[in-house]
DNA sequence: CCGGATGACTTGAAGCGTCAACTAAGTGGG
DNA sequence: CCCACTTAGTTGACGCTTCAAGTCATCCGG
């Protein structure tokens, strides 16, 4: 960090407030909704999204980690307490016993279909409603490109 | 949640995993940041801040909760630390014995000020440099526009 | 075909955030 | 004045995430 600090212009730091602001609201309003009507964090929603969208509504452990924008740890534990609950099953795959496969049980699977309309409405009512087509489209592009730096492995 | 649930577009559903993978990943290179340069979480950072630019150095706790984005009891926690450390002072207000005045340190002010060349070339880095004047301008608007659905009380 | 390196998780401990309960200080109607 | 109510903040327990360490499987060079 030697050399000059490029400070933030007022624009520059009214922009970066209101993103900020953003960022640690938003999980909380989510996380809020889907935990009262459902009993689900929003990562375990994700994760039972992930799996139900797979086919054989199974997958490896480090690809819904990715997915679920998760560590590996933190989907480990999370998986266990799923398992726990009924709501996925995991084993070793048959051709590499390092890998672990989780599948979303049938009772997994009802949850997540239960919670699905409500998140959705969260969803729309807080982010998408709010915002014009082409607003819309301005965010993917600048979502994306932010990402692409904060998490250049990851492309879109 | 009765009715008809409105399902997501292909693009609004594609501009959501954009903002939902950028919401999940930005706190945690901030935090990964300041914590390694400077032993400060983001959310530390931000009441030194808030204490370092308000008046005599010090702010009441609900005040600096709202700047901070987060509750009073958590913040109630952070403050206690930042004091066992030495960055913070806190006592009762003169006038209403029910408020506690939280002040910056030097020690505190000293940290704030090492912490934030590195912590704004990062902001910078990630979020200001890949976007264009114009995107910085629209990502704004986006911003506040959601912001004042997530939580109306607070207008920007 | 053996042994070290790498890959894919899992685990336990430590720290942080949330929730609910609690304390203490002001306020206000009777 | 008082007692109930509200406001401001603190606290403790609990759950979740992270980090570092550990396990077990597979790969690969000799």
């Amino acid at each position: 960090m030697a050399g000059e600090t490029e400070w933030l212009e007022p624009d520059e730091l009214a922009t970066w407030m209101s993103l900020a602001a953003l960022m640690f609201k938003l999980p909380g309003v989510l996380d809020y909704q889907l935990q009262r009507d459902s009993g689900l964090t929003h990562f375990e929603y994700l994760v039972l999204a992930g799996l139900s969208e797979s086919p054989g509504r199974s997958r490896r452990m480090s690809d819904l980690a990715g997915f679920a924008n998760g560590s590996l740890s933190r989907l480990s534990h999370v998986v266990k307490r799923l398992e726990q609950r009924g709501f996925v099953d995991r084993r070793p795959a048959e051709d590499d016993g390092r890998i672990t496969v989780a599948t979303i049980t049938d009772s997994g699977y009802e949850v997540l279909v239960a919670a699905a309309p409500g998140h959705v409405t969260t969803v729309r009512e807080y982010v998408i409603a709010g915002l014009t087509p082409e607003q819309l489209a301005q965010l993917k592009v600048i979502a994306d490109q932010i990402l692409s730096r904060v998490d250049p492995g990851k492309p879109c």
